[in-house]
DNA sequence: CCGAATCCTAAATGATACTG
DNA sequence: CAGTATCATTTAGGATTCGG
């Protein structure tokens, strides 16, 4: 009996807030990723889970699940037992945030962990 | 013994993520909001208490005191048992930021909810 | 291969009481 | 007033199993 996710859950202040919409549909623990990772590619279920070997099986599915009831995502059987996931029209809009957000957390990381070991591409 | 709560938090691929690093900063349970109050203008503990009287005391400290770890506020005690909360300058560059998935929002729901009753501004 | 159902543990949050 | 400490409850998430 669930409309939208995302909607529902941003009332944190007796009305509606866009603010918290937005951050409700890319903040959930995976989804950003996996949002990221359909942005290049459409990908089938597993593939997802190969690139995102800590998300659980079930985490994963609950994940897309809660994307697809957004309407971030969407889910086409391609073949017996094999379904491919990709972005809906309101996905791809979520692309120059997604970017922004991620320049500014480059930004931050660069300032605020300059001494971070290794070599990190720092980016999705 | 924490250094900055986002940066640790962001590393979900074995690397650091920067889109994962700002999403941390901005998606606590009440940081967007209490974010949003302070970029009008700085305000005490009982202040930003009441405009967001849903959350608990407890969890407003908690989410103050994780955002002040994470640069994004200050804390200044300016008399005994008053204590003022004003964004960094880190707080302030991520007005951009706020606006871009504001708008995203209040465009995503007037699309999907144009039916909402009530006479929501529609804004934090 | 994809995903739902179940069970169980750990983490997040609320309620309340306490204190400088 | 601005928190902290403690306890009770809710919720999130992992492991496992099952089935189309």
């Amino acid at each position: 009996m669930r409309t939208i996710n995302a909607i529902e859950s941003s009332q944190k202040h007796f009305e509606y807030c866009p603010l918290d919409t937005t951050l409700g549909i890319l903040s959930g623990k995976w989804k950003s990723i996996i949002i990221c990772r359909l942005m290049s590619a459409s990908l089938h279920f597993s593939e997802l889970h190969k690139e995102i070997p800590r998300c659980s099986k079930r985490m994963l599915a609950l994940q897309l699940s809660e994307l697809q009831e957004d309407q971030i995502i969407k889910r086409q059987v391609t073949a017996t037992f094999h379904t491919e996931y990709s972005l809906t029209a309101w996905g791809q809009s979520l692309a120059p945030l997604v970017t922004a957000l991620n320049s500014w957390g480059r930004h931050y990381l660069k300032e605020n962990a300059g001494k971070i070991a290794g070599n990190n591409n720092l980016d999705c």
